[in-house]
Parts: structure tokens; C-alpha cells; sequence
RNA sequence: GCUGUUGUAGCUCAGUGGUAGAGCACUUCCUUGGUAAGGAAGAGGUCACGAGUUCAAUCCUCGUCAACAGCUCCA
């Protein structure tokens, strides 16, 4: 017999070789059927693999991420087991699960796959799955599964063994495929009840580019029908906030060929809310003690030698300006940081001086790879909300902390309430490609660890991920489709500091190097706007709308009147415009709905008479007649609801 | 940057080896209206750009540019 101890602590006892699948059905057989793998000792398992020890054992259903790993994986592999049927001569590449489904790339040789042939891949999956075969494990040398591969001239997956350095390898087979891979999977294929194949794609092997190019499949599976439905219906949305679908029907930004790719441009309506959002985080960060500064787009390449940046990516970077007769030579800034630098060698600083805190919102200039480019989530010119926390060591956690409030606000203030962290650390291994003193980084990465768990931030530790000149703290947010954005930054950089030679005055009367924070809540003002308009689908939060307030005239009759509603409320602060075409009120309705302005008022004889506005409110209708005073009161009180807090 | 797909009116998109069409938007006229599309007429395109094949190219071929998807990258 042994012991399973389950989540809860609670303590069962089962015969040795229990397997999950046995655990589940000892428990309920709703959960039997439900379960997709089993978590053995923080390792996830096949649910038809026995447990011979005591273990820790947690059953993990679709939902878990860890099921839907093994769920998405096992239908890799049934996708594969349908093109090998379809296509005999296919040879396989990596086939894994990912984020939201999974791929398979595979070499089919001559044959050129259309999306049209996904249908009947589909098609042949759903078949197989009816014959609902046991995905079966098995323990193999590396010889012979080099003799088994080769046989079938599997040239991608002989090579993948060749590199495994574990004496084992493990097979899983269902019907008459066969497949390299480290599992877990279903026990099986049956489990998979709804399938949708999304795309094709081209992928080089490993991702080489002087590599073979093989076809990768992208797909997806769900255990109902349903959940497929519903996902398909997720993606239709997601297409229907596209950014950039929505910055033009809103007329907030646009690109032009002539200007060039990747270099976004801001219309009226989005300068305003791009405006808005800068003056709210400048109001924000004079409370915390921020001094704005405003630095040139360029400087001396001489600048960017010292800084490192030019060694690090000047081949990468855009060609320097070079002047007429002396032959210097100039960068477009890529980042604001040397030049901050600079600003704090214009004096002596003293620690009194500390922590110094330079904000600026920088437009930095990035040669990005052409293909890179998308939207404004991807630019080669871009606004940072940037600032620079020049401070002592021991100033690091409490900076840190202070910096997290100012993104809280921020992220509470736009509706993100769901988001996560990702503190950066070291690799554990390799500690030599790091800049810095071993003592600071311990310092740092310690003090980043106890910032996050002081607020009380759910954070996710990475080790390997941090910059070569510091630690960081990256923030996630997830937007109103469940989606995930990597936004707001904080990073520790002992390099710059070094490299300056930027030092301050002690207590001790000594010279000291001080830490440097390089910090940006947005992110840039480009990529989180693009966020921001898919998290709202356009309907921001009224204190951003570029127009709060339309006013519609029933007939040409009351446009006058229209007019001197809308320059009151326009004098009072509500963001109005006035709608005077000659339409009918329903048409004059729809179309300003579809822009999203968040009231409409409408005027006519009755309006005139009473001196108001009948008040409609964007997406919700008829909200009734008021003053223009009670209106303006109105909407301010909304306004202010949402921003007194901050 | 690499691979693939695409590029036709402001937008969304049909279409053809014999120099082009729809809907919406726009202009004008009619209409003066009460909570999600009133009616009519009109204007608008070097069919991304450059070269080639052809009697003839928006259509076929090559190149360039850009967009989209994926890969690789991201201070």
C-alpha cells in the first residue's frame, strides 16, 4: 500500500501501481471523467501511469493549466496521427501545446498545403478520435529509438534524439502513430470532442533561418463542442477590438508610406487622448516627488560609446546623422537614459540629494525588424513614460515600492483589475555574463522579491530573464477578453551609473556610485494606448473620450440651439460636439453610437421649450430629459467617481 | 531580416488579357423628422510603384515598396 496525499493534505491509501485515472474514479466519477492528467509530486503525469511510491498527487482537469498542456499536446499528436494517414510520406518535426492550442510542424516534401486542406485534416481527426484509441506510454533506449526512427526516415525526430542526454526515452503510441515525446497525454484520443485547425504557417526547423522552412499547423481542441463555440465567438471579438481597426474608425493615429512603416502618427482625437493620459501620470508623478525634464532627440554618438549602447546595438540601430562640415556624427535617441545621465552630472549631488527622480516623456527611435512591426504595438518611434530614480543601494525597496503604487493607481484608474508580475532574477548559472558586483545584484534581486510581497503583488520569479546590467519587474495585464499584455517596466541598472561615472557625496564625505531605476508605467504611450483600446473596444473611460458629449438637433430648426447647448457645455469643461447633419435622429443615434461617444443629446421643440437636453447614454439608451446644469453635473460627478480616488 | 499571402475609390470588397464595379462615406437637391440606416442625383480610381512579355497588361513574368500571418529579434 501507499500513501496519496492530496492538495488539501487529506491522506489516502492505495495499492502500489494506482494509477491517476484509478485515484479520480476512488473519489467520483464525475471527476473520473472530468480528469485529463495528474500532478505526482509536482511533476505532471499520464493519468494511466502508475504510482509505485507515496506521493503528493493533485488531479488536474481541463481547466488547469497543466490539463490543458496535456490536453492540447495529445491533440498534436492526433493532428499528426491524421496527416500521417492523409499524407503517408509526412516526416515530423516538434509538435507541442502553446499558450491557447497547439502546432505541429512537419515536412509533407512537394505537397504545398492551402488552409482549405484543414478542413479535411479536421475532418480525419474527428475520425480517429471516434475510434477513441489508448494513447500508450513506453520506455525505449536511445538506440532504439535512433533504429525505429531512422527505419522511417523520421530525419527530424533522429535528430532530436541524438541530443537527448537522458538514458531513456519515452514513446507514445496510438493506433498506428507513434511519437518521440516527453508527455504527459491523455489516456485517450476519445477525450477530444471538438477540433478546429486555425492556420498555416511557415517555420524554420529550430527556428534556424538557414534551416529547412516546414509547415506548421496551428489548432485547437476542447472537450465540448461548446467551449469551441465560445472560443471561435472570442477570436470574432478580438478581431472586432483590433487597435488598429479601431484607431481609424476613431480617427486616433494612422501610418503613411511616405512618412514611413513603423512610425505611427497622431491624430487630432488620439493626441488628446494620449494628452490626457500623459497629464494624468505627470499629475500623479509630481506627487511622488518626479521633476519633469525635456531632453533633444538625438545626441553624439559619443554618448551612446560610453552609455554601451552602440557596441550592444549600433549595427542594429539607424545609421547616424552625420553634419555638413565637421563630420560628426549624431543618433537618433534610442532610450533615454545617457541623456538623463547627463543631467545628473550638471552638478555634485550629495545624498541628500536622493533618491533623484527625472521624468520625461521621451520619444525614442528604434530600428525595428520590418516584419516586427504591427500596429502601434510595435513602432520604430515611440513615447516612453519614461523616468530615471537615481538612489542609494538600500533606496532600491522602497523605490520599487513607491513606483508599484504609482502603476496601481494607473492600472485602477483604466480598469486593468487583473494583472501579474514577473520579477526578472539572474540565471543561476551562468552569474558571469552579468554586470556588477555579485553583492548588489543579491541586494537588488532581494529587494525586488520583498517590494512585491510587501504590496501584497502576485509575482512570478524568472531566473535567466533579467537585462545584463540589472534585475526587473515587468507587469501583465490581462484585458477584457482574457488576453495577456506585457506593459509597465522597473529595472535596476548598476551599468550606466558605472560607465557615467556618476557618484554622490556620502554622510561619510565620500564618493559613492548611486543605483539607477529605469521605470515606465505605460510602457509607451503607443503600445498602451493599442492596449487600452482593445481592453475597451474604444469605449474609454469618459475622463480620456476625445468627445464626452454630441449633440444631435432633431430637425435644422433646433441647430441653433444645438450650438449654444454645446458651447455651454464646452465652456463648462464637457467635451461637446454637434451633430447638424440633415439626417434623421435614428440615423443621427446609430452613427454616434458607432462612434462611441459616450452621451448623446438629443433637441427639439420640447428641449427648447424647457431648455434641455434629452440625455442618452452610449450603448444603454434613453436616460430622460434634464437641464443642461443637471447634465453638466451629471457627467462631472461621473468623471469625478472615477479620478477623485487617485 | 526570413517564408508565405495580399495590394482595385476615403473605408470594406467584387471583377476582367481589349484602360473598371458594388455597398458605406463624400457633394448637391428633395425632405424638417423624437431615440440605431428617409429618398434622388452626382462626383471620385495612372487598378501600390518600376521594368518585361504581348497588337494590347489592372490581370501574365520579374523587381521594388507596403500591409497581413508566422518565424527570429526587442536597449
Amino acid at each position: 500500500m501507499i500513501k496519496i496525499t492530496f492538495p488539501d493534505n487529506s491522506v489516502r491509501e492505495y495499492e502500489s501501481g494506482v494509477t491517476g485515472l484509478q485515484i479520480a474514479e476512488s473519489i467520483s466519477q464525475r471527476l473520473a471523467q472530468e480528469v485529463v492528467a495528474a500532478g505526482v509530486n509536482g511533476e505532471t503525469w499520464d493519468l494511466s501511469r502508475p504510482v509505485t511510491s507515496d506521493s503528493a498527487v493533485k488531479l488536474y482537469k481541463f481547466d488547469d493549466p497543466e490539463g490543458k498542456h496535456a490536453y492540447w499536446h495529445s491533440s498534436a499528436h492526433l493532428m499528426a496521427e491524421a496527416l500521417q494517414e492523409l499524407y503517408p510520406n509526412v516526416k515530423f518535426g516538434i509538435g507541442p501545446a502553446i499558450e491557447n492550442g497547439f502546432y505541429y510542424d512537419v515536412d509533407l516534401g512537394d505537397i504545398q498545403l492551402k488552409e482549405s486542406d484543414l478542413l479535411a485534416i479536421e475532418a480525419k481527426m474527428m475520425e480517429l478520435t471516434a475510434q477513441k484509441e489508448p494513447i500508450v506510454r513506453a520506455d525505449i533506449s536511445k538506440n532504439d529509438a535512433l533504429t525505429l526512427f531512422g527505419q522511417r526516415g523520421e530525419k527530424y525526430k533522429t535528430e532530436l534524439i541524438s541530443e537527448l542526454t537522458d538514458g531513456t526515452i519515452t514513446l507514445y503510441t496510438q493506433g498506428n502513430f507513434t511519437d518521440l515525446c516527453r508527455g504527459p497525454h491523455l489516456t485517450n484520443t476519445g477525450e477530444i470532442k471538438a477540433v478546429k485547425l486555425l492556420s498555416i504557417a511557415g517555420a524554420y526547423w529550430r527556428g534556424d533561418e538557414t534551416r529547412k522552412m516546414l509547415t506548421r499547423i496551428y489548432g485547437i481542441t476542447f472537450p465540448k463542442k461548446k467551449m469551441l463555440d465560445e472560443y471561435l465567438l472570442l477570436l470574432e471579438e478580438a478581431k472586432k477590438r483590433d487597435h488598429r481597426k479601431i484607431g481609424r474608425e476613431l480617427e486616433l493615429f494612422m501610418f503613411s508610406e511616405m512618412v514611413g512603416k513603423g512610425l505611427p502618427i497622431w491624430l487630432p482625437r488620439g493626441t488628446q487622448l494620449r494628452w490626457r493620459l500623459e497629464n494624468f501620470l505627470k499629475k500623479i508623478q509630481k506627487r511622488f516627488d518626479y521633476e519633469q525634464v525635456i531632453t533633444p532627440h538625438i545626441g553624439n554618438k559619443q554618448l551612446y560609446l560610453t552609455s554601451g549602447h552602440w557596441a550592444k546595438y549600433g549595427k542594429d540601430s539607424f545609421r547616424p546623422i552625420t553634419t555638413p562640415e565637421e563630420g560628426e556624427e549624431y543618433l537618433l535617441k534610442p532610450m533615454n537614459c545617457p541623456h538623463h545621465c547627463e543631467i545628473y552630472k550638471f552638478k555634485p549631488r550629495s545624498y541628500k540629494d536622493l533618491p533623484l527622480r527625472l521624468a520625461e516623456f521621451g520619444t525614442v527611435y528604434r530600428y525595428e525588424q520590418s516584419g516586427e512591426l504591427h500596429g502601434l504595438t510595435r513602432v520604430r518611434s515611440f513615447t516612453q513614460d519614461d523616468a530615471h530614480i537615481f538612489c542609494r543601494p538600500d533606496q532600491i525597496k522602497e523605490e520599487f515600492c513607491k513606483v508599484m503604487d504609482i502603476i496601481f493607481i494607473i492600472f485602477k484608474a483604466l480598469n486593468f483589475e487583473n494583472f501579474e508580475a514577473q520579477i526578472s532574477l539572474r540565471d543561476k548559472e551562468n552569474r558571469e555574463k552579468y554586470i556588477g558586483l555579485d553583492e548588489n545584484w543579491e541586494k537588488a534581486e532581494n529587494a525586488i522579491i520583498e517590494a512585491c510581497a510587501e504590496k501584497g503583488l502576485p509575482a512570478r520569479v524568472e531566473y535567466g530573464e533579467a537585462a545584463f546590467y540589472g534585475p526587473k519587474l515587468d507587469f501583465m495585464v490581462k484585458d477584457a477578453l482574457g488576453r495577456r499584455w506585457q506593459l509597465g517596466t522597473i529595472q535596476v541598472d548598476y551599468n550606466l551609473p558605472e560607465r557615467f561615472g556618476l557618484e554622490f557625496t556620502g554622510e561619510d564625505n565620500q564618493k559613492h556610485r548611486p543605483v539607477m531605476l529605469h521605470r515606465a508605467p505605460f510602457g509607451s504611450m503607443e503600445r498602451f494606448v493599442a492596449v487600452l483600446i482593445e481592453h475597451t473596444a474604444g469605449k474609454f473611460p469618459l475622463w480620456l473620450m476625445p468627445d464626452q458629449a454630441v449633440v444631435l438637433p432633431i430637425s435644422e430648426r433646433f441647430n441653433d440651439y444645438a450650438y449654444e447647448t454645446a458651447k455651454a457645455l464646452n465652456a463648462q469643461g464637457v467635451r461637446t460636439i454637434v451633430d447638424d447633419r440633415d439626417e434623421k435622429i435614428g440615423r443621427k443615434i446609430r452613427d454616434n453610437e458607432l462612434k462611441r461617444i459616450p452621451y448623446l443629446l438629443i433637441v427639439g421643440e420640447k428641449e427648447v421649450e424647457n431648455q434641455y437636453v434629452a440625455v442618452r447614454r452610449q450603448g444603454e439608451g434613453d436616460k430622460g430629459a434634464m437641464s443642461v446644469s443637471d447634465f453638466v453635473q451629471k457627467i462631472n460627478a461621473e468623471i469625478e467617481k472615477i479620478l477623485a480616488a487617485y
